[in-house]
DNA sequence: TGGCCAATACTG
DNA sequence: CAGTAT
DNA sequence: GCCA
């Protein structure tokens, strides 16, 4: 288990304390101390039995690395889990929606039972959070807004990170020989203000047959940070990066570059106009 | 043992 | 205006 | 929960 992942569990369990209404400076505590994890130059469970390593991290108590040892040694940690059990997983993605805070939300599900992004939308539609105690018009209003906020952003990327990451593999690309160019198409290419996942057209000899073709995918797929191939056709390679950007990229003839640039440059009803 | 962030929006 | 949630 |  990484600096990381620990640090995603705690994040993860102050999330689930706050809901189940917890003492606030003990929860922050838990962010700390994720915080703490997340930054530290060494993997923790290198470190692990070494108690004073750990306690000479700031953040990290007595409790903390009770915690610390339980996860490491059994894999996981019993307050996250039970937390998890007693409430939804849907829950957290609920805390991201701007105003929705934990108090509302076992609000909600203590009324209705209803603890995720459709439920709860539904319910704003039909007037039913306005009615709680606490809650009003304003709340529901402001509610259904950050409601199509989040939907509009969720699982999408700014633009400046999404082109540093395009460029980074696009060098990659670059720099096997037989690839001429390797260009960014999609939303990154329009210049919109964030992007979905990447779309990277490749072109050169390296693309012109069957056996080249595959030696250059077997070249892209040592792109450092890759963390897992979601296809690999004759064409086309679709992976997911660290991150979790998703990114394709395809191969393409000399002779179709173009077109297939304006096509996969889209946007999809430009495309369907034209 | 006691303190741990302040400003804002909304409800009652 | 005070209390509460974000 | 952690820290002074």
């Amino acid at each position: 288990m990484d600096n990381k992942s620990i640090a995603g569990i705690l994040y993860e369990t102050a999330d689930l304390m706050e809901i189940d209404g917890a003492d606030s400076f003990r929860i922050r505590s838990y962010r700390n101390a994720a915080e703490a994890i997340e930054a530290h130059p060494q993997q923790i469970s290198d470190l692990i039995g070494n108690d004073k390593q750990l306690l000479a991290i700031s953040g990290i108590g007595k409790g903390m690395l009770q915690n610390l040892k339980e996860m490491l040694g059994e894999g996981r940690l019993k307050l996250h889990a039970e937390l998890l059990t007693k409430y939804r997983p849907s829950m957290l993605q609920l805390l991201k929606v701007q105003g929705l805070g934990p108090k509302t939300i076992a609000l909600i599900w203590s009324a209705y039972q209803v603890s995720d992004l459709e439920g709860v939308e539904s319910l704003a539609r039909e007037g039913k959070i306005r009615i709680l105690p606490r809650m009003g018009e304003k709340h529901e209003t402001k509610l259904l807004k950050a409601i199509e906020d989040y939907r509009r952003i969720a699982g999408r990327f700014l633009i400046d990170v999404a082109e540093k990451q395009a460029e980074k593999i696009a060098d990659h690309l670059r720099h096997y020989p037989g690839v001429e160019k390797a260009t960014p198409a999609g939303s990154l290419r329009r210049g919109r203000e964030t992007v979905g996942d990447l779309d990277i057209l490749v072109t050169g000899p390296a693309c012109c047959d069957d056996t080249e073709r595959q030696k250059l995918i077997d070249h892209i797929i040592k792109l450092p940070g890759l963390m897992e191939i979601i296809a690999r056709g004759e064409n086309k390679i679709s992976f997911r990066m660290r991150g979790d950007m998703q990114v394709d990229v395809r191969l393409l003839a000399p002779d179709s570059f173009g077109s297939a640039m304006q096509y996969f440059t889209g946007s999809k009803a430009h495309n369907v106009a034209l």
